[in-house]
RNA sequence: GGGCCGUUAGCUCAGUCGGUAGAGCAGCUGGCUUUUAACCAGUUGGUCGUUGGUUCGAAUCCAACACGGCCCA
């Protein structure tokens, strides 16, 4: 970096800081890094946390901690100061006549937010809080910003989404939600793996955007001159893998859909999609099942979860019910007799808030209503099952009712969690499948699949029968991190340009 | 895209009927050698989101816009 300019909106407790930091710069290197530690916060905590004042004074280990200050109290020729690094937070205890009054008297100008190294023995002070009685202290950088109040913190939604380096060091509890969702990532790795499943990584940037009804993102490579999409789904590059012999496979990675933010949108999200060779829907219901049980027992250390006021119980069975059923359950007043009637679903539809066009066959408006009227009533873990035919693209059609396919959905807390199908792998349906998406998209439907040529030319060398599924990770984070909006769970979630 | 709410000191927030901009914390000065939101005394700090309008006078009333939140689509 080049000399910074200053800029002119700097207020004055920034001026004061770079004042100090002047001083520094003068007397020598104000960005050392040659000072190393040799113990955390909760190192210390675990092996001395326990011990009485007078046994850790006889303790003759010294240790070497650093971190950023949270808390300076000074009371003359003593002080306290919390120290915070990637593990917790713990005392320094600093008294003039141990470092010295050269050394006191430049601690005495650092700031809350600045990050110190103390060399020290462990001890308990008079309330037992276990501390570093400092031999050694140093200042290791200077912060020019000073940090949220102590007590009421960052609150500010904004601020924290567009700094979230603050939100981190000021709210312990953002910490946490990231951590179990490193958690769960781990937990999914190990449990796919462990069932002999290869993770593999396929491309982001698409000639096609295939494998999901989603608008993509569109950019350009220059040398090739073409253009490409983010992809929205893995799903098509996936299968391509099962037909290579890539029988068991998962890939857990980022899809982009160019669509609005919400509390449950972002434009970038991280999806779980994988294969298996020889196994159908069902045997992929009972697994989400076990993953998700399993999962949850782990993170959270039990089946009962809360989330959002409300109990979720992962001990018991989750239920199962087809579409129909559920249109049913949740519209006691339909007449159950006209299920399968265009024109009485298209009112129905529309009465219910749905979106109706010519061209939408019983298939979709029933999704409509179910969507409408029975998605966010499905807070227990629930599959849902029979997806028409119409809006599965890339499904296998039932053996018994062609009209639906071997298709389930899994809801959690009124939200879809996970999509899953036994597998096209005829490739004749499925080319004529892409020419009725191709033949929606030329309508005007920009959220309808494009014909892939290649695809339908990898299933004619034969794509064994296999069940597919995705989960959406964000969603699964924000439920077991009891989080109400999905930017809680994404640490630089997409926000508008600040005014 | 629509509706509602919000935007005041670095942070968290007050601000009455339209009449000189307030508090706590942080900061600064002084005191204090086991504090826990340390304490005691003093004190600095403002483009009231932006732009217009109404008015003798606007943080306050009106409009548009920006950003955020919640709900709906």
């Amino acid at each position: 970096m080049n000399e910074p300019q200053k800029p002119q909106d700097e207020n004055f407790l920034i001026a004061q800081r770079r004042e100090k930091l002047d001083k520094l710069r003068a007397a020598g290197n104000a960005y050392p890094n040659d000072f190393r530690r040799n113990a955390c916060a909760a190192d210390l905590h675990g092996m001395y946390g326990a011990r009485s004042a007078e046994s850790l004074d006889a303790e003759t280990s010294t240790f070497a901690i650093a971190g950023r200050m949270m808390a300076k109290r000074v009371m003359g020729k003593a002080s306290f100061a919390q120290l915070q690094d990637l593990s917790g937070r713990i005392q320094a205890f600093v008294q003039q006549d141990a470092v010295g009054a050269e050394v006191y008297t430049d601690f005495k100008t650092w700031d809350v937010g600045d990050i110190v190294g103390v060399e020290g023995r462990v001890m308990k002070t008079k309330t037992g809080e276990l501390s570093l009685r400092a031999t050694k202290v140093r200042l290791l950088v200077k912060s020019l910003r000073p940090l949220p109040e102590k007590w009421a913190g960052l609150t500010d939604t904004e601020v924290r989404y567009r700094q979230r380096y603050l939100d981190l060091i000021v709210n312990p509890d953002v910490r946490k939600a990231f951590e179990r969702r490193a958690q769960i990532t781990r937990f999914v790795r190990d449990f796919f793996d462990t069932l002999g499943f290869i993770e593999v990584e396929t491309p982001m940037m698409q000639p096609l955007a295939g494998g999901a009804a989603a608008k993509p993102f569109v950019t350009h490579h220059n040398a090739l001159d073409r253009d490409l999409y983010l992809r929205v789904a893995p799903e098509l590059y996936l299968k391509r893998l099962v037909v290579g012999g890539f029988e068991k496979v998962y890939e857990l990675n980022r899809n982009f859909r160019n669509e609005g933010l919400s509390t449950r949108h972002n434009p970038e999200f991280t999806m779980l999609e994988f294969y298996q060779a020889y196994a159908d829907f069902e045997d992929f219901m009972d697994l989400i099942e076990t993953l998700v049980r399993d999962l949850t027992e782990t993170v959270t250390g039990g089946t009962v979860v809360r989330y959002q006021d409300r109990e979720y119980d992962f001990g018991k069975p989750f239920a199962r019910l087809t579409l129909v059923e559920a249109v049913q359950r949740y519209n006691p007043q339909i007449d159950a007799n006209r299920l399968y009637d265009r024109a009485y679903l298209a009112e129905y539809a529309r009465k219910v808030g749905g979106d109706v066009k010519p061209d939408y066959g019983v298939g979709k408006l029933q999704l409509e209503i179910f969507e409408k009227t029975a998605e966010s009533s499905l807070h227990d873990p629930t599959f849902v099952t029979e997806y028409p035919t119409e809006v599965s693209p890339l499904a296998r059609r039932n053996d018994e009712n062609p009209e639906v396919t071997d298709r389930f959905e899994f809801f959690l807390g009124g939200r879809e969690i996970a999509n899953g199908f036994s597998e096209l792998n005829d490739a004749d349906d499925q080319a004529a499948r892409f020419r009725a998406q191709a033949d929606r998209k030329a309508a005007g439907d920009d959220e309808a699949m494009v014909y892939d040529a290649d695809y339908i030319r990898a299933l004619e060398y034969g794509l064994p029968p296999t069940a597919g599924a995705g989960i959406g990770m964000d969603r699964l984070v924000m439920f077991l991190t009891d989080s109400a909006s999905i930017r809680d769970v994404l640490l630089f979630p997409q926000m508008r340009p600040e005014a």
